[in-house]
DNA sequence: ATTTAAGCGAACAGTGTGTTCGTTATGAAG
DNA sequence: CTTCATAACGAACACACTGTTCGCTTAAAT
């Protein structure tokens, strides 16, 4: 809406630098990108470019942060279905996965075997700042565990990230629901020999890996901070 | 043996720039380290660099190879140790961790938190090249599984590595004892959930995690094929 | 002592980066 | 339609890094 007081040309130079990288990363790898390239394929002069990205990463953050908002609203909307009554049972790890099947362009040039590793450790590290403080609450109570919890965490959010990578990069040979089954059927029993069946339970993991009312506030945060990195 | 044919001023040069670039690296991380870097703090010609090696990438890769040398020769040690009569049961996966260990130094420049991702997806390719075949093997009797074989095989092999990083990261917390204890814990059920107890008994991995007779050769090639990735 | 070749270092063309600045042209507002 | 602000242009710049070449020097092997 406040977006009505930008100058048409702002929009259109930011969208034809966006999708010349798009195009690019998909083609050669983010690596192989270079400003040059760019400014080549969306045709626009270099100082166009620098006066609108600092640098090539600061273009791929920006990007990020696109495809951020656009998960946002996905959520959003499901929270609103949600208090209209039909309680759908928010699952953010299908969504995710659903999430990204349907911008897998853009999330193949991002996340892909293509991709710099920057956003992919941007993620790990958003993640983990989400799951750690939830894992490390549940489990307040037991004094000593098998497994410190930090590590149970990075082994989690590792196991998304790379399963969610695999399937991009074989481009998507099963459907979104049947990854969130074989995510849930893989580290649900390292969850629960990490921390004890008992705590999973009780940290609102559902059997059928919904999640219980409290923790739905957490994770739906995903992806909702705008702090950036970097 | 055969070295002692070798001008002895091209082992020393060689050892100069592998040298810079593990103290570049720890520094500053691989992407940040140039050919100028490494040159000067060598204190080698530029041309003496080219034609010891190609670019910094065929650097990185070449002293890889010194560190997988490095690993195989503590492998041959232990089996011969183990024909003497003492049977001490191969663990690939403790020997994993205490060699990167006894080399963090080495190890924490290639494929910590610094690292070019390069070393880490040639590691990946590997283990997972080694990897599935045996699991592959092991399931051929049982005609459906909840999970493809290659997606436990990338969990596994995306697993470990996470884990190894993580412990590298943060100079290393814990024993490795603790680690490959922990990589147990957390991958055991995993595995059990996704090919079945019995596969998994079958498959020749002990409850402590030791390997039965045939599975030790497959593992036991673990760095040992000698080609090249790129 | 002689020979071999490793190492040196200066110079090079090539590519990419990020900045500057005067000019052009295109949207927005009246 | 005119005016005005400013986005975009593009050429030029200094800089950094790469990978190669070549004649010279120097250290190793014999």
């Amino acid at each position: 809406m406040r977006a009505k007081k930008e100058d048409r040309r702002i929009n259109r130079t930011r969208k034809l630098i966006l999708e010349a990288l798009m195009s690019l990363i998909i083609e050669r790898g983010y690596e192989n990108v270079t400003v040059q390239d760019i400014i080549d394929r969306a045709d626009v002069g270099r100082s166009t470019f620098y006066a609108h990205f600092r640098d090539k990463d600061e273009l791929l953050i920006s990007w990020f942060e696109h495809l951020r908002t656009l998960f946002e609203q996905q959520q959003q909307e499901l929270l609103d279905a949600r208090k209209t009554g039909k309680e759908p049972g928010l699952n953010i790890v299908l969504d995710l996965f659903r999430h990204t099947g349907n911008h897998h362009r853009l999330y193949k040039a991002v996340a892909g075997r293509q991709s710099g590793e920057m956003i992919l450790k941007y993620l790990h590290r958003y993640l983990t700042g989400l799951l750690l403080p939830i894992l490390e609450d549940a489990v307040k109570k037991r004094p000593s565990l098998p497994i410190p919890v930090e590590v149970t965490t990075h082994h989690l959010v590792s196991s998304l990230l790379s399963l969610m990578t695999w399937w991009l990069d074989r481009n998507m040979p099963y459907p979104p629901e049947k990854m969130e089954g074989m995510f849930r059927t893989l580290v649900r029993p390292s969850l629960e020999a990490a921390l004890g069946k008992d705590i999973v339970q009780d940290a609102g993991i559902t059997e059928d890996g919904g999640l219980k009312n409290e923790e739905v506030v957490g994770f739906y945060s995903l992806f909702a901070d705008p702090s950036c990195c970097r």
